[in-house]
DNA sequence: ACATTTCTGTTGTTTTTACAACAAAAAGGA
DNA sequence: TCCTTTTTGTTGTAAAAACAACAGAAATGT
C-alpha cells in the first residue's frame, strides 16, 4: 500500500484530502491492493457488486457481451479511472457489464458498500469524497455522451471521422495517438474491423488523415 | 411558485430535505420556474451552460445534431429529471446537446454556478444536495451505458430485441409502453424509421412481439 | 536471427440497411 | 361529421456494411 501511497493520494477519488484524512478513509473502506494480468477477468456480468475498484495503473476495458456473442467495448480505462463507481452508487448490485484487464493491472478494492452504511453521518471525510465521486461521475456522463455521439453516426465513415475529431479536440491537437488498436476501436465504434481499415485506408487516400499504426493526423477540419 | 412546492420537495433532487431547508436551498438557488411550449428549445449547442434545470412536468428531448444535419436522440426526459446538471457539474459550461421542449413543460431552473460559489462551506445544507445529485448522476450513468448496449447491437432486428427487452425489464412486465413514436425511436436506434417498421412487422408476425402503436406486447423471452 | 503469433490491410461476395415514394391508419380541428 | 395533418406501414431499388478469406507487416518469444 505504502509504494502507492503518492499515487493514491494523487488520484481523483482522494483529491484534496490531507495525509490524516486519507488514512482515515482507507482504513474505514477496508482498502486493499490487487494486481490483476492482462486477460483476467476482474468484472464478470451478473457478479454481485458492493466495491469500487479504483486503477492504479495497467488497462481495463469494460466491455458488454451482446445476446449473440458479439463483444461490444463500453470504454477503456487506465489510472485514475474507477470501476463500478457508478453501479454501486445507484444500488445497482448485479454488474451488467464486464471489466477486463488489457495490460497488467494494479487496483484499490474499497469496500464501498461497508463504509456507506458505516460512516453515513460518523466519518466527517466522507462528504469531501462524495463530492469527489460527484465530479468524477459527472465526467463520466459527459464521456458517455460522447461515445454516444461517436457510434450514432451512420456511416463507418462519419463514425470514424467524428471519433478522430473528438480525440483530436481532446488532445487538444491534430497530431495524436489513439488507445485503441485496429480491432478494439471496431468494437468499440461497433463496426466490422476490416471495413473500418478499408474506410481508413480511403480517408488517408484522400487526404483527410495520415496514420501510422495508432499515430493519427488529422489533415483538415472535419 | 406555491404551486409546485409539493412536486419540488418530493423530487429526487431535494429529497428528505425538511421545508426550512428547502426553502433556504431555493433561494440561495435563486430558483425560478419557467413555462415553455411543446416545440420550444430550452437549451441549444453551443449554449453557455450555469444553470441546472429541474423538469416538474411535460416532456423533454435531449438531442444532438450530427455534422450532417441528422438528429440523434439521446434521452427522453419527463417529471423529476434534471438537464444539464452533468454538464454544469463537470464545468463543460458549452453546452454540446440540444435541450428541446416536446410536450409543454414547466421547469425549475436552479443558478447552480452561484449557489456553488457561495455555499461552498456556508450552506449546511449543499452536503446533502450534492449526496441526492450524486445519486442521481449514478443512475444517469448506468441509463447511457443501457442506451449504448441499445445502438450497439448489429442489425435493426436486434436493436429492436434489446430495446424492448431491456424496457421490459424496466417495466417489470412483458406488457408495457414505450416513450417514443416510431420516428422518435428510430432517432434513438439510429435506425431508419421505415426499415424499423419493417422489421416490427416482421417480428410481429413471426410471433415475437405484439403491438399496437405504442403498447407493445413480449411474446417470449428475448 | 529466426520462427511464430498477432495485427492490419485488401478484395470479392452476400446480406443488410437506407432511401424514396406512396398507401393506410390514426389523430386533431373546424 | 368531414377534412386536414400527422403518424405508421409497405415496397422496390440503390448504397453500404458485414463477412470471409487471405496477404503482408509488425510484434513477440526463443
Amino acid at each position: 500500500m505504502q509504494k502507492y501511497y503518492q499515487k493514491i493520494k494523487n488520484s481523483p477519488i482522494f483529491f484534496g484530502m490531507a495525509d490524516f484524512e486519507l488514512d482515515r478513509m482507507l482504513e474505514c473502506f477496508k482498502a486493499v491492493i490487487k494486481h490483476y494480468e492482462s486477460g483476467d477477468t476482474i468484472i464478470r456480468s451478473g457478479d454481485i457488486i458492493t466495491k469500487i475498484y479504483l486503477i492504479l495503473d495497467g488497462e481495463v476495458n469494460i466491455e458488454k457481451d451482446s445476446y449473440w456473442g458479439r463483444r461490444i467495448i463500453i470504454q477503456k480505462l487506465h489510472e485514475n479511472n474507477n470501476i463500478a463507481l457508478s453501479l454501486v452508487a445507484s444500488k445497482n448490485t448485479e454488474s451488467n457489464i464486464n471489466a477486463i484487464c488489457t495490460k497488467d493491472a494494479t487496483v484499490l478494492i474499497l469496500n464501498y458498500e461497508k463504509c456507506s452504511a458505516m460512516c453515513q453521518n460518523a466519518c466527517m471525510h466522507h462528504g469531501a469524497f462524495i463530492r469527489n465521486m460527484f465530479k468524477i461521475l459527472s465526467k463520466e456522463n459527459v464521456e458517455l455522451i460522447e461515445k454516444i455521439e461517436n457510434i450514432s453516426q451512420k456511416s463507418i465513415r462519419d463514425k470514424l471521422l467524428t471519433y478522430l475529431s473528438n480525440e483530436s479536440q481532446k488532445n487538444k491537437s491534430n497530431i495524436f495517438e489513439i488507445q485503441f488498436n485496429r480491432q478494439e476501436l471496431a468494437d468499440y465504434l461497433n463496426i466490422d474491423r476490416s471495413a473500418m481499415s478499408f474506410e481508413l485506408s480511403k480517408l488517408k487516400q484522400e487526404g483527410l488523415i495520415n496514420y501510422k499504426k495508432n499515430k493519427f493526423i488529422l489533415r483538415v477540419e472535419v
